[in-house]
DNA sequence: GCCGTTTTCGGCCCGACTGTTTTCAGTCG
């Protein structure tokens, strides 16, 4: 039994004690064990003996799931609760004790029976139940199944930028920020936190209301107003007003992640104070307040420094092993290069040159091309006359380039290679020796065997001519699960060859993801972030990235492409020997 | 259920909004 799957029944039992009415901690004790298993970069049963929030009870069940794959205890709860009473749960304003008394009142146990009952309107018979509630429940239950869960960041990103460029736009607004998890940078997103700095929330409220967009209006009062936005699908969009004065203590708390603000409120209460949005107060006297304008101001007041907001999950900032690496990781301005990127020679959308120059704008100093490899046609692969031609082409960019630059800039000459299916390349040897360097990734034949696949992309990664393995796991967030990969093998293989492992920046990909990446680095496993991308817009993606890559607590010097370039190409030419075309100094 | 240089018992983060009431429980984030 995997993490994943202990996580799951142990936040199944939370949904089961908390429908049967049981100590609200109890409940979320085994929540929070869920989840921190859920984050675990290891097999949960190496680190039982101390994980934090993990006692006696919640160790046994862990236990007994590892050795008999089951639990007595969530079996027991399933005959208490009968039914798929627990589906509900997922009907946005139906909760555990509604729940409950739909089954202990009116001793409903299934979803159809609670729909029948809704359509009787005998739900409105209850205490402190009216039409709205049932009419709640109806629409809950016709949607369940359509409602899309979370969204990849890659399509809410641009959602959320423009939304809140318009909002920064209406009169009275003095900032408005985007928070929860999409400033967090997770890689999937449940809807859209705003955070606007304004001392007129009414009117600023009437205006974002009438936006473009903006459909069902699910909650609005003085200091908060919820919608329904749908440009091309449907999100939730949450924004909170905050006068300037507790600015700072408002967008901490609209930042999370949840855990954060717990860990932050208790650091408070041990001092005395009690914190929430509003700022500090007091407990002993609460007309005794400190305002927070800024971010930086809340975390003062507690004695640490402001995480950047990928950081902030739970206490991790501030554990004592990773306060100390905290300045030493990689950071946006620290990358010197991109060291895969396609162009219209395949299947990119922008010329060679307007690649290059996009990054040279940039700041960089060297880039890769890394066009498709031959035969992965869909992608317009190239040919080895083709390639040869980009070669020459690159030659002749990479001298003008530097020559207007009146620096120098590096253009590798590069190319993702298909790892075909039985582990092999897609350009023979002596090709591969001549490239100045080569990602190598999979691209077709996702569904072999765990035995397969990965004896596949280690063969690879064993390869002397391939520096980088692309996009390792093959996931690609809301339309492709990864491939069936042991990436443990993986990470050995590469301690032992020296590839570098690629972190693919697309916001559809961020692959590997953050526990991988630990790993990786723990085992001496150089990473490269890179874009991949396939217009000049792409470059841009670099951001996530980079943030993925600190939320793994990558360090700098980890990551091949924050080098110079010196010291990249002694890693490029370690097995190649001399290049005919370059020297060793550039 | 978990946890402890304030505690092995007694706490456990905090507030906004809704619906149905008329002071609050439930839900959500």
């Amino acid at each position: 039994m995997d993490n994943l799957e202990i996580a799951w029944v142990l936040s199944r039992i939370a949904d089961y004690y908390e429908i049967l009415g049981e100590s609200a901690f109890r409940v979320n004790a085994y929540r929070r064990a869920a989840e921190t298993v859920e984050r675990l970069d290891r097999p949960v049963a190496e680190v039982l003996e101390d994980l934090p929030g993990v006692g006696k009870s919640i160790r046994a069940v862990i236990e007994e799931l590892l050795t008999t794959g089951e639990s007595q205890l969530l079996r027991s709860l399933e005959e208490r609760v009968p039914g798929d009473l627990l589906r509900l749960l997922d009907v946005p304003g139906i909760g555990p004790r509604t729940i409950y008394r739909l089954y202990t009142e009116l001793g409903l146990t299934t979803v159809e029976e609670v729909r029948a009952a809704a359509e009787a309107k005998k739900i409105r018979t209850l205490k402190g139940f009216g039409g709205k509630v049932e009419a709640r429940i109806l629409e809950g239950i016709r949607a369940m199944g359509k409602r899309r869960e979370r969204v990849p960041l890659a399509e809410v990103y641009p959602l959320a930028q423009a939304l809140v460029a318009q909002i920064r736009r209406i009169p009275g607004v003095l900032d408005a920020v985007v928070g929860g998890s999409i400033r967090r940078v997770e890689p999937t997103i449940g809807d859209i936190d705003i955070a606007v700095k304004t001392t007129t929330p009414e009117e600023v409220s009437e205006r974002i209301v009438r936006l473009r967009g903006v459909r069902e209006i699910l909650a609005r009062g003085e200091d908060a107003l919820s919608f329904q936005y749908e440009l091309l699908w449907p999100i939730r969009v949450d924004i909170r007003f905050f006068a300037p004065e507790i600015f700072g203590s408002g967008l901490v708390y609209f930042t999370g992640d949840k855990e954060h603000n717990i860990y932050l409120r208790r650091l408070a209460k041990g001092r005395g104070y009690h914190l929430s949005e509003w700022g500090f107060e007091r407990e002993a006297d609460p007309t005794d307040r400190i305002l927070c304008p800024e971010e930086e101001d809340v975390y003062r007041v507690l004695d640490l420094f402001a995480p950047s907001p990928e950081l902030r999950i739970g206490d991790t900032p501030f554990r004592p092993e990773n306060r100390e690496r905290i300045s030493h990781l990689v950071r946006l301005e620290d990358i010197r290069g991109d060291l895969h990127m396609h162009t219209d020679y395949s299947d990119g959308g922008d010329t060679l040159e307007a690649m290059a120059r996009a990054a040279l704008a940039r700041g960089y100093t060297y880039i890769a091309i890394t066009d498709h490899s031959r035969s992965l046609k869909v992608a317009g692969g190239l040919s080895l006359e083709r390639l040869r031609e980009q070669g020459e082409e690159i030659r002749r960019l990479e001298e003008r380039l530097s020559e207007e630059a009146g620096r120098p800039f590096v253009i590798l000459r590069g190319a993702e290679v298909d790892i075909l299916p039985d582990g092999s390349l897609d350009y023979e040897d002596e090709v591969l020796r001549e490239l100045d360097l080569v990602v190598a990734s999979v691209h077709t034949h996702f569904q072999q065997s765990r035995e397969e696949i990965t004896a596949r992309i280690v063969r690879a990664a064993r390869h002397p001519f391939v520096d980088i393995i692309g996009h390792p796991t093959g996931r690609v967030y809301g339309r492709r699960d990864a491939y069936a990969l042991d990436v443990e093998a993986l990470i050995a293989a590469a301690q032992e060859s020296g590839v570098t492992l690629e972190l693919n920046s697309h916001p559809y990909r961020l692959d590997l993801g953050p526990p991988h990446l630990a790993l990786a680095q723990e085992h001496g496993v150089r990473i490269a972030i890179n874009t991949d991308a396939h217009n000049v817009e792409g470059l841009e993606d670099m951001f996530f990235g980079v943030a993925t890559a600190r939320k793994a607590y990558v360090l700098r010097d980890t990551v091949i492409n924050t080098w110079d370039f010196p010291r990249l190409w002694s890693y490029l030419r370690r097995n190649r020997g001399p290049s005919p075309y370059r020297g060793r100094q550039v």
